[in-house]
DNA sequence: AACTGTGAAGGGTTTCACAGCC
DNA sequence: GGCTGTGAAACCCTTCACAGTT
C-alpha cells in the first residue's frame, strides 16, 4: 500500500476527534461526524478507515473504542517516544514543561543548551546539559525538537543529525538543509502565517481544506 | 487561477530560501537552486514562479530581486499584519517577545489572559488585558494566536471568531471547531510528530515530500 | 553549457453516487 | 432512516522530457 502522506495527517486528526468523543461517552461515531470535525469528506472518513481494517456497522457508526485503538497503534502512539530537546530558553522550557507531549506519549529525554549559564541548571527534571555533548558519540532519541535562536538553527541540526535524529520539529524560522530522509517540521508562527496570509489577501476565495 | 493549498506552502518556503540568497549577495538564482533548498522538484519550482508572472532567463535563472519582491507582495508580507495573542504564560510570553514575528512583519497588537494576577502587568510593550474584553465589541485583527490551556481553547476559540479573527494558530493540543471561512493551524508539537511517527514505525519506507 | 517554459503522461487523492445492510 | 462500503469519474498535482533561448 502506497501510503500517501495526507492520510498520515487525517490520521492524526481523527485521533484527536475520536479520543474527544471518547471522553464524553459515545460508544459510536459516524463517518459523518469524523468529517465535520476534522474538515474531511465523510466519504474520504470510510476510506481511510477501512483501509485500516476498522470496519463499521452500517446504521449505525464505527465503534469508538475500536477506532481509538486502532489508530494509536497505528500511529504508534501506544509506546513512549523519547526526545532530544535543544534550547533551555523561555521557549524550551516551555515546550519541556508542557504536559502536551507527555499526553501522547512523547518524554523530553535529553535537554541541552549553549550558554554555560544554563547548563547543569534543572528544568523539569532534567539536567541542561552542552550542546557540544550532542556530537553523534552516544545514542539518542530519533525525533529531535529545536528551539534556540534562528542563527544556531543550522548547526544545532546538524548535531541533531549526526546523532541520530531523523525528525525534527523546528521552532525557528531557519530554513533547514538537511539529507534526505531527515523530515523537518516548521513551526514557527510566522511560517505558518506566512501561507496563511495568502489566502487572507485574497479574502473571499474559498480555501483548500 | 484555482489556486491550490500546497502552492502558499511552497511560497513561503520559496521567500526564506530566495531572501537568505539575497542576503549573500547572489542576483540570480536557478529553479534548480530554489528546489534543492526547499525540497521540491525544479519543473514544480518553475511552473509556480510562471504562474506568478516571474519569467527567468534561460542559461540564466531568476532575478533573486524580482522573486523576492513579487512573493513578498503576493504573500502579503510587505505590509504590517496584527496579530492578537491570547495567552500571557510561559508560551504566550515566549513568542510575544519574539523576533520572527516581527521580521516577517506580524505585530502582536494586544495581548490577553484570564488569570488576574497577569492583567494589568506589562509584557515587552504590552498590557495583559483581561480575556473578557475579548468579546467582538471591539475592532481586533484578523488574526489571532492561542497559547493558553488547551481546555481553555475552544472558549478563547470562539472568542476570537466572534471578535472577527479568521485565522487561527494554536498552540494547544485540542481540535478546534470552528466556522467555515475560519483557518487553523494547529502547531503543538505533539500534533506534528502524530503523524511523523506514522512513518517512523515504518521505517524504511519512503516518506513523500 | 546551462537553464527556462511547457506539452503530455502519470499517479494519487477527493468526490459523487448508489447499492447493500442494520 | 441512517450509515457503510466501493466502483467510477473527476480533479489536481507532480514529474518527465525536450524544444527553445541565452
Amino acid at each position: 500500500m502506497a501510503v500517501g502522506r495526507g492520510l498520515a495527517r487525517r490520521l492524526a486528526k481523527y485521533l484527536r476527534c475520536v479520543a474527544a468523543l471518547r471522553e464524553e461517552g459515545l460508544d459510536a461515531v459516524s463517518s459523518w461526524m469524523l468529517g465535520e470535525y476534522t474538515g474531511v469528506n465523510p466519504a474520504q472518513v470510510r476510506r481511510d478507515l477501512a483501509g485500516l481494517g476498522i470496519g463499521g456497522t452500517r446504521g449505525v457508526g464505527y465503534e469508538t473504542e475500536e477506532v481509538f485503538g486502532t489508530l494509536r497503534r497505528v500511529l504508534g502512539l501506544d509506546r513512549v517516544h523519547d526526545v532530544v530537546l535543544v534550547g533551555a530558553g523561555r521557549l524550551g522550557t516551555a515546550v519541556a514543561g508542557s504536559e502536551l507531549l507527555v499526553k501522547r506519549g512523547f518524554r523530553v529525554a535529553q535537554l541541552f543548551d549553549r550558554d554555560p549559564a544554563k547548563i547543569g541548571r534543572r528544568v523539569g527534571n532534567l539536567t541542561v546539559r552542552d550542546v557540544r555533548e550532542l556530537d553523534g558519540g552516544e545514542r539518542m532519541p530519533e525525533i529531535g525538537i529545536i528551539a534556540v535562536p534562528s542563527q544556531n538553527a543550522q548547526e544545532v541540526a546538524d548535531r541533531l543529525v549526526a546523532s541520530g535524529v531523523v525528525v525534527i520539529v523546528n521552532y525557528t524560522d531557519a530554513l533547514l538543509h538537511v539529507p534526505a530522509g531527515v523530515q523537518v517540521h516548521d513551526v514557527d508562527p510566522s511560517s505558518q502565517l506566512m501561507h496563511t496570509l495568502y489566502y487572507l489577501t485574497r479574502s473571499g476565495e474559498e480555501i483548500p481544506a
